[in-house]
DNA sequence: CGAACATTTGACGGGCTTCAAAAGTCGTGG
DNA sequence: CCACGACTTTTGAAGCCCGTCAAATGTTCG
């Protein structure tokens, strides 16, 4: 018998634990959960899914990052969610014979454990606990909405920068000290997809913010983010 | 025993039959819930409750309808959801001892039914069934959400006040013939704070789609939408 | 009918977008 | 390890559109 996730980009013996969905599972239902994952891996800049597709998977994020977009009337991307390492996707849709309604891109060599939908709805049947945690994660998804709309329609765009800033420090920013060293998974333009701007404008702001000594750029990709106080207080 | 819904508002006996979470209820099950109901009615202006306050109680809008807000940091106001007839609100802060994270305000006078959260959750027991409408809510509310960014972050103000008014006629628009006539629950205001504008462009802007013939005002609250399909395409 | 309030219209300034070009960064192959 | 090319980011200049302020007009309701 199976007992260990045979995923080569696993580093737990039982990947599909990360994930908040599954994590109070006892031993014998995540080893169920694990025999049926299916691993995949994208390069940066592949397409996992797009519009219309069918959403027949659950996809755990178990290495590397994506973005989760759409296109507004206009024509220009707008990133709704960034997903990293534990974080899932697909879940609601699989309630229903549902189709994406948005895109998924990988924004760096990114390695995902999936489920199809058979499988993740019978894990459900066995494990009804589940239900009340997607439940849970909805409201979270709809927390997380409404805080991106007030901060789309503040005008002030130093502090609508900050708030996708202070974000990003949640998951990708890593403590040394009082300072916060951030590898940026969004390029200029991806940030600019996000606030509703363009590259350029986020380029200037950014310079903005190193000019009052709130952050400093290493190169393109890392930033540090030197006073977290005023960053939180724009 | 007391059978009927004695809320004076209410055209219909079982007035909790009106909302999606309910509709499938048995009789006996509907008058449990029906004898639960508080009766509560608010001005025009009114605040229901505001950013902070316990979320202990469950609101159905029986008549009327009301705006769901917050403010953004540079402290303009930003409406997340406009609610009529039948709409419900309150719900999954029942789960959690949670706080409302927005503000509440009648835009007419407006009836509403609650229920506390004690006997929300009795209800819930009794009809676990009713767990599965609310994930279908949850979802329903996700796919809102994300609209509206798509909205918010569409450059063409035309563009994006024909999302609105779309929106809207949805939920006020009475058909006739080709033409469609809304009576406007939101001031100039209103939608500007919706779309994160001023009222002065929102006002020049639906000028402009009155002199191209898609719309056009009868008064300042009452707007017939000429060209549908024109709207749609913009 | 009048007062309070909402909407429209006008003029101006500022900041974002756009277009263009320069500078910087990254990955690949020699 | 360097060099080259492709790509990303930065910087600059000009223009447009929304926000702001102000005033006039319109609407609602006591």
């Amino acid at each position: 018998m199976l007992n260990t996730c045979n995923c080569s980009a696993c580093n737990d013996k039982y990947c599909a634990k990360k994930v908040s969905l599954f994590s109070n599972l006892d031993t014998n239902q995540i080893l169920k959960v694990v025999n049926k994952i299916d691993h995949k891996s994208y390069k940066k800049g592949e397409i996992l899914f797009s519009e219309g597709d069918i959403a027949d998977r659950f996809f755990i994020v178990n290495k590397g990052s994506l973005k989760v977009y759409n296109y507004t009337k206009d024509g220009k991307e707008q990133i709704l969610y960034i997903l990293s390492e534990s974080d899932f996707l697909g879940d609601l849709n699989l309630f229903k014979e549902g189709v994406f309604d948005y895109y998924a891109m990988a924004l760096e060599d990114t390695a995902l454990c999936t489920l199809n939908k058979q499988d993740f709805n019978h894990i459900l049947l066995e494990n009804p606990e589940i239900n009340l945690k997607i439940l849970d994660y909805a409201y979270e998804r709809i927390t997380t909405l409404e805080k991106l709309i007030q901060t789309l329609n503040t005008k002030d765009i130093n502090t609508r920068l900050a708030n996708l800033l202070i974000n990003i420090s949640k998951n990708f920013g890593i403590k040394k000290g009082k300072e916060i060293e951030i590898t940026l998974p969004l390029s200029r333009e991806d940030m600019a997809s996000y606030l509703g701007l363009t590259r350029e404008t986020v380029s200037r702001h950014l310079s903005d913010l190193q000019n009052q000594n709130i952050i400093k750029m290493i190169g393109n990709k890392k930033m540090v983010v030197l006073d977290m106080n005023e960053l939180n207080n724009l």
